[in-house]
DNA sequence: CTTGTTTACTTAATCGATTAACCTAATTAT
DNA sequence: ATAATTAGGTTAATCGATTAAGTAAACAAG
């Protein structure tokens, strides 16, 4: 590897200087500056990480948490979309990415204590059990965090924009129509309440009144348990026109529910999902669904770390609300 | 932040004897290192992994490359479970993951300097273009790396079985009575090529003959530009009776250009698909197609990576096929 | 009783980069 | 002309952990 002393070596000055020169410090001549420079690009010499972080305690390494129960992690799509932004724009100011985990081999640490193993000058906090201790304690620790679609008192947080999202597909069906309205949400995390509360005050001020048993929970991102809450809602006395389900993927279970009792979509029953996967536009007819906005959070949630990070005297805690989008697929149909 | 000082001085031994203690030195004696390593627990000591990997050269930290040209990188399903895979077994082991790329802000390296820049041990090279300069640089390199789905001289790789996974499902579909197979594969990549050359080969080991026009390139995970290539056959004087897509994805393609036909699966033509993604087990019917083990994988590569870091006498280059499993759907009917 | 060997530590150098403190020569101010 | 300042460096300490080399005490062997 070439180093500082390398440079010190080859060009003249002394290792002080070098550094100094390549941080571009106001004590050093322009010429000497450039002279080093150009030494120091000739033999090919790049910085080392660690010696840095151990000197100034800065890394140029976010940590990233992706942690859910369930394993799936980055196999949902909304999150490798984050996650590829988060990276994305993290690399573009100059930083790396670390997934931070508890239990790294032998040792057992939690978030913070790897935090700061690695050394990460902050972390994203993009997926977790915002209950577990170990996040909580993270959260008000000293190191810079930013969460997703959850917010901590006086910290950055950037939340996707659920009660816009919710009210918008509401507002849509309504206009198409539909006064019977089924809603199959997700597990009730806070992100599934602020779309239920959304979704049924939206109706209310549509004047829809949702019979309860229109209201219905099953699994985020599980397709049998979409189908069978599909299943159910057909079997109501009086059915439903449209089905909100809780995701793009749940919307499989109903279709297939759907398909097996030879009901069309959408001339027999209008469906919209939530998400706007890559899937819901390949397949026909396209889905109705609202566009959650990743890529727009991941790279707001790194370039607002980084800005704390880096400007930490005159940073300011935010909560960004980050807009999606309708996808007008064609899984609605007008009703008169 | 606890230091090995804080250590030294609440239980009064040198900071040499509390390093050589936490790391089991023959030459401590037994009382000591128990009387020091509770020490540190009390304190919540943890080392710092900058100051560690700066003395030894050691970083405990695996550098992962997923590079492609399209930008979607860890939103193919595939890749997500091998990343998933690697980091899950590289955290049993103890290391962290790191992404590579090139330019990191402005400083602009390839991937072999980012790899020494963060002192990685070692790097799994998961997806990338192997003819980059860049990445051969890094394959020649001294650093411990291994390869997925491509081989370089030397040097640890994991194959994902593309020769059995092919003649597997040419032997499914042969079994259930299919004669005039159609196979639709992706961009001439080595995976292609390896699996173009065995649909071939078993085709001919039994006996079946297939005529050119029958092989047909798409894009891989384009669902359109496998629904033109599906228009195509069918738009053939003799119409194939099954027909092979290059990933799961780009079945939704031909999926829905069969349906805008009128042509229902498998009744009227069958259809395999190839990786099984998750999609392809709730789709109804279920597609038929070849799950690609890419756990086992991405398993296999993090220990293989690992042995090789830290058994680097005894270690020799490997190539590791990994099988995967046919999956058997519902879209391949039997035909006499 | 002297010398050699273990045992169980401590001292001090080191990894690469940064930076406070210091130095020298040149320039400016008085 | 002398003092004060500035420009343009250099020296040396430091971050936290490791480790070769050194040391003192305990013990064994001749």
């Amino acid at each position: 590897m070439v180093t500082i002393t390398d440079i010190a070596k080859a060009c003249g000055y002394s290792r002080a200087t070098v550094s100094k020169a390549l941080n571009g410090a106001p004590d050093v001549k322009k010429e000497t500056i450039e002279r080093i420079r150009e030494c120091a690009r000739e033999l090919g010499y790049h910085p080392n990480a660690a010696a840095r972080a151990l000197k100034v305690g800065r890394s140029y390494n976010l940590g990233v948490i992706f942690s859910d129960s369930t394993g799936v992690g980055l196999t949902h799509e909304y999150f490798s979309r984050i996650f590829e932004s988060i990276k994305a724009e993290a690399e573009r100011l100059g930083y790396d990415i670390t997934f931070i985990s508890q239990n790294l081999g032998t040792m057992s640490m939690d978030y913070l204590e790897h935090t700061r193993y690695r050394s990460c000058d902050g972390v994203v906090i993009a997926s977790a059990d915002f209950h577990d201790p170990a996040i909580i304690r993270l959260g008000e620790s000293k190191i810079p965090t930013v969460t997703l679609d959850y917010t901590f008192d006086s910290r950055t947080a950037i939340l996707s924009d659920n009660i816009r999202g919710m009210d918008t597909l509401v507002r849509y069906v309504y206009g198409k129509g539909h006064r019977r309205i089924a809603f199959i949400h997700g597990e009730m995390t806070s992100v599934t309440q602020k779309r239920l509360a959304s979704f049924k005050k939206s109706c209310m001020e549509l004047g829809i009144r949702i019979p309860p048993e229109y209201i219905r929970e099953a699994v985020y991102h599980d397709p049998r348990s979409s189908g069978l809450e599909t299943r159910a809602l057909l079997e109501l006395p009086e059915q439903p026109t449209c089905i909100f389900y809780p995701d793009d993927f749940s919307y499989i279970g109903g279709m297939n529910e759907l398909e097996r009792q030879g009901i069309q979509v959408p001339s027999q029953i209008s469906t919209v999902g939530y998400d706007g996967i890559h899937l819901s536009e390949v397949l026909r007819p396209r889905l109705t669904t609202y566009r959650q906005n990743a890529e727009r959070m991941g790279a707001e949630a790194a370039r607002l770390l980084i800005e704390e990070i880096e400007h930490p005297d005159t940073w300011l805690p935010q909560q960004i609300t980050v807009e999606g989008t309708l996808l007008e697929g064609g899984t609605v149909a007008d009703i008169d």
